[in-house]
RNA sequence: GGGUUCGUAGCUCAGCUGGCUAGAGCGUCUGGUUUACACCCAGAAGGUCGUAGGUUCAAGCCCUACCGAACCCACCA
């Protein structure tokens, strides 16, 4: 019998264990539907899992349902190592016991970093386990698992045959504290007071015509201008038109540079003249590249004044700014200084670390230059020979064999593919896979190496060749934690060490390279029979957030390595923001915790809060009172079931075919109504109208009306009527909790369960709700 | 600067290709209920659908402008 409430913290892990142990989560209990695949996004390896990861309850709700439609089934798990995220994560937990990364050689350091995560991954194993998600963990998955290694050094390979890698001088966000270089993304802007010199640049006189004496720039990096290697100014501006062409002088070091114009420049800012300092600004790169100006690094790794800097070498980067700006006006060569400039400064996103963008060699992709087709299905998507990975991502989006919900981000994804840039996928971190190239050490002994010497724990940096004198290979080789090739030198792509005078690329691959082989790697490339059977999969669920990151990348590779785009529809789910609309941040202090509203509410409860009020692309905001909203509702249900199986349990005799009243054909037909809407809305992934219908028509309809027009009868003498009632209860109470199976699955199994304790029999009836038939209407 | 989205009841939001009297949850108010459930039931109040125009037989939905909010991308020497 059935207590008056729900014991939700005593049945959900019970229930889930029943499930796992009957092997419900394979796709093996229904071999023969048609495949139903969706691959869950990996989370990140190195921490706890979010509210924001419950949402991937619309995957367990889209599985789960098409498991009763009889579809043959598979949902996987996984894990992702996260690069240089963890890499954070791990840095400052040694931080916290006096170490840094310098302490330990790659491999050393990898390893530590491989148990971290591993005792990690099985937290986040029970947190799905405890939001009742039915993954087949039998094929769980993790992003330096051999298997994926494997794979992504096949696709390099490939990729490299195909003309699609090389290395590149290109400049990045490189941060001296961390020593390495961020993406992009994994920088940001601060507000920040600083001062803009206005400096002179005498020009060189050559031609009578010209009157000015200098052209002025305005900058907030004078200690730079020992690398440039122009002036630069708008085609367009009048002011400076006799200018272009002609020749500066660079102050303190008399380098003759010259005047170009290029379309950058706005001419509205400052003077409208800039100095051009490609080795340590991305526009300034931008700009020597169109214009072949050469390039002059005169900050080191460190921060600090290179070489190339004469008096300044060695200098910090601040401390060589005040020397610089002092001599210059020593020359008279100071126009003025403008005090109040505010301007934004590049940081680290992690711990707020000043980026200095520094030209370094990379390896990249070609995703925006054409290669040769051979597969006869792309030839027909584009009606060309030859296509770029970008034009691949493009097409399979327009030509509809990739749908994005909600739609306008179709438009987006569009954008960002039309306008897609060479992607550059090495990282110098230790914590990824390592890009399987090798560099002959005889041949380039200028390769920069940094090594820890094992007898003193000190790390010692230079020349190869230089090294050689003193150390072995060996020794190098075992120690090894960096090494940058010029990208001249020539290199081996191998996984293993190709001959004896051999040293490893030490960068890794940009962790969006590996999981954007994810649907490829997961389900066995090229011979598995996951992925014959799986491949393309269903549907991929993710928040938009990661749309171009991740699932452009996927498109393009699975596109690319298999003629077959990897999902055919893509979802983006919401995010969950609290009560009031806000982004949950630790520093808001208004994060939710899973687990904490589980213990306290129940995963269905939850789930059914994620789903309900939520439409793709938009926010839905969670609050406690909407929790608990759905906690009463699962009560509701308990309470109804708990009525219909005291009466059952009660009735002596049965009778075949009672007769229907009027009230009881009713709430059939409206059951019959439900059903349809509520599939009808689940196709078209409309979840919370579906979760709403199903809501509505329980508690209102079934519980408020059906319910108490039943009770005149139960608890009347005349037993046929009492069957009669009770059939249609039964019919639709059972009905009912199939509906909601995908959206509170626990509750919903519970009771069923009890229902089939307490003699519920008959062929329609299989030994788990989860397992039963989807309803179907008369 | 380029792009996207949102503005509907006190609060959080649904409202899918325009079509019955604009809905839900929470909150508020009134009443009820001993035998499925107070985590309940019956009922009520509360909306010129951001503003102003336009298209249409018909507009919360389509178009234009404006006001307000959020987000994404690029740039800031």
């Amino acid at each position: 019998m059935l207590g008056k409430r729900p014991n939700f913290s005593e049945y959900e892990p019970k229930i889930y264990q029943f499930w796992e142990e009957k092997g419900y989560f394979k796709p093996e209990i229904n071999p023969d539907g048609k495949p139903f695949c969706i691959l869950l996004p990996p989370p990140n390896a190195n921490a706890d899992l979010h509210v924001g990861h419950a949402m991937y309850v619309v995957e367990d709700l889209l599985i789960r349902w098409h498991r009763m439609l009889g579809d043959n089934t598979l949902w996987t798990p996984g894990t992702d190592h996260a690069g240089f995220e963890t890499q954070y994560v791990y840095e400052k937990k040694l931080s916290s016991s006096g170490q840094s990364r310098f302490n330990f050689d790659r491999e050393t350091l990898y390893q530590k970093i491989f148990e971290f995560v591993k005792e990690n991954s099985g937290i986040i194993q029970k947190q799905l386990r405890r939001l009742g998600f039915s993954l087949d963990w039998s094929r769980e998955t993790f992003t330096l698992d051999p298997k994926v290694i494997n794979l992504v050094y096949k696709t390099f390979k490939k990729m490299h045959q195909d003309g699609l890698i090389y290395r590149d001088n290109y400049i990045v966000n490189y941060c001296p504290h961390f020593g390495t270089t961020f993406a992009d993304l994994e920088v940001k802007y601060l507000e920040k007071q600083a001062k803009l010199w206005f400096i002179k640049y005498p020009l060189k006189a050559r031609e009578s015509k010209i009157k000015d004496k200098w052209i002025t720039v305005a900058t907030t990096r004078p200690e730079t201008m020992l690398g440039d290697t122009a002036v630069a100014v708008h085609p367009d501006d009048e002011r400076y038109k006799n200018l272009v062409g002609q020749t500066a002088l660079l102050p303190l070091t008399n380098r003759e540079i010259p005047i170009i114009a290029d379309e950058a420049v706005d001419p509205e800012f400052g003077t409208g003249a800039v100095k051009v300092t490609p080795a340590h600004d991305p526009t300034d790169f931008e700009i020597a590249k169109r214009h072949n100006l050469p390039l002059i690094q005169v900050v080191d790794f460190s921060g600090k004044l290179s070489e190339k800097t004469g008096s300044y070498k060695g200098l910090p980067v601040l401390e060589a700014r005040k020397k610089i700006v002092r001599d210059l006006a020593k020359q008279d060569l100071i126009e003025k200084i403008d005090k109040n400039y505010t301007h934004r400064v590049l940081v680290s996103y992690k711990g707020n670390y000043p980026i200095e963008p520094m030209v370094m060699p990379n390896w990249f992709v070609k995703t925006n230059e054409k290669f040769k087709i051979r597969s006869k299905k792309l030839k027909k998507l584009s009606n060309q020979d030859e296509i770029s990975l970008g034009e691949m991502g493009l097409l399979a989006v327009k030509k509809g064999l990739i749908k994005i919900i909600p739609k306008r981000f179709e438009k987006q994804y569009y954008q960002w593919m039309e306008n897609i840039k060479p992607w550059p996928i090495s990282r110098q971190i230790v914590w990824g896979i390592r890009i399987p190239a090798w560099y002959n050490v005889m041949k380039y002994p200028a390769l920069q190496v940094a090594f820890l010497n094992s007898k003193n724990g000190q790390v010692v940096s230079g020349e190869i060749g230089k090294l050689l004198n003193t150390y072995s290979l060996s020794e190098i080789e075992k120690g090894l934690q960096s090494l940058i090739a010029p990208t001249s030198a020539e290199y081996i792509i191998s996984p293993d060490k190709p001959g004896e005078n051999f040293l490893p690329e030490t960068d890794v691959f940009d962790t969006w390279f590996s999981s954007g082989q994810w649907p490829l790697a997961t389900l066995n490339y090229p011979n598995g029979e996951d992925f014959k059977t799986f491949y393309p999969t269903s549907v991929l669920d993710t928040m938009w957030d990661i749309l171009f990151f991740w699932v452009a990348r996927m498109v393009m590779l699975g596109l690319y390595l298999t003629d077959d785009v990897p999902f055919k529809t893509v979802y983006l789910h919401s995010m969950v923001t609290d009560k009031k609309g806000a982004k949950m941040s630790k520093s808001k202090g208004n994060v939710i915790n899973p687990l904490e509203v589980v213990e306290k509410y129940g995963a269905d409860a939850l789930r059914m809060s994620l789903l309900v009020g939520s439409a793709p692309g938009n926010p839905v905001s969670l609050s406690m009172e909407k929790v608990k909203g759905y906690r009463n509702f699962v009560t509701k249900i308990w309470n109804a079931s708990r009525f219909v199986l005291q009466h059952k349990t009660k009735l002596k005799t049965t009778f075949k075919n009672p007769k229907l009243e009027t009230a009881d054909k009713k709430i059939l037909n409206r059951l019959d109504q439900v059903i349809r809407e509520t599939t009808a809305a689940l196709e078209k992934f409309h979840f919370s109208s579906a979760g709403e219908t199903i809501y509505d028509f329980f508690w209102h309809e079934f519980c408020d009306r059906y319910i108490e027009q039943t009770k005149k009868r139960l608890y009347g003498e005349d037993e046929r009527a009492k069957c009669q009632a009770l059939s249609v209860l039964l019919k639709v109470l059972i009905d009912c909790l199939k509906l909601l199976h995908p959206f509170m699955p626990f509750v919903t199994e519970e009771i069923y369960q009890k229902f089939l304790q307490a003699g519920l029999k008959g062929p329609e009836y299989k030994e788990a709700l989860m397992v039963s038939p989807w309803p179907r209407t008369r």
